[in-house]
DNA sequence: TTAATAATAATAACTATTATCAATCAGTAA
DNA sequence: TTACTGATTGATAATAGTTATTATTATTAA
């Protein structure tokens, strides 16, 4: 995978937000530093990283695919009101993983939770 | 709500399976019962079942919505080779929503948790 | 320096879903 | 029963999010 400026910018700005942002989210942030930058780079761009774990999707929430610059697994808090997405920080339940296994006939590779709620600003 | 041919066919094709198909499967099901059914008729019901408790509406596997017929709560499991998704006979974790609610702002309102894995039939 | 390869920008195409709207229907009330 | 009225329908256009295509540009290897 070669490092285009494209990459790194993309790279840069998912690692200094603590949002989870969107792609059309993350094509607004890249436009400040690379204006001519396509949408479609930010896609395939997001994707190919995602795919070598350089990043994190997160396909779970509402209908857009969010993006996550830190790689290390942890839980997510949705709020139902306004779609803001948070960190949760909660130990991972490492061993539901292996008491599931013993009553399925999946091969069990991962988990993940969300909690929903609503958030302490759409609380008013 | 009126209870209209479309809204019945569709509400018990649904409880027939214990598969958790999207609005096209159920559209493709509903068809043999009434063929001249619109697709759009279809989502504008699950999505008002869904919206009335009547039914549950997945919206955290794949990028299809996903919908089940059964309204207690329980937790699946998603094959990453096939999409095909499998109800899991798990305990619900319903402490670690009020362990949440110690150390986070959001009001908790839910949980849901989703494993994934390779099912019998990938594994070849 | 040139040939091969990878990535890009622009945009068309695609998939899933929602909105629009005239025609029809279900449920009630006479 | 029949007439009424708002809910629901089918057909289809529109939209949102994403992916595919393609000609062009940039990087690497020979």
């Amino acid at each position: 995978m070669r490092m285009t400026d494209q990459r790194r910018t993309i790279l840069q700005c998912l690692r200094e937000v603590n949002s989870h942002p969107a792609a059309d989210q993350v094509y607004d942030m890249v436009r400040k530093t690379l204006p001519r930058i396509s949408l479609a780079t930010v896609y395939r761009n997001l994707e190919s990283m995602a795919g070598s774990g350089v990043i994190l999707k997160l396909e779970t929430f509402g209908t857009k695919k969010r993006f996550d610059g830190a790689t290390n697994k942890h839980y997510h808090i949705y709020c139902v009101e306004c779609g803001r997405l948070d960190d949760v920080s909660m130990e991972l339940l490492d061993n539901i993983e292996s008491d599931l296994q013993s009553v399925v006939d999946y091969e069990v590779t991962g988990h993940s939770i969300e909690f929903e709620g609503i958030c302490p600003d759409c609380r008013e």
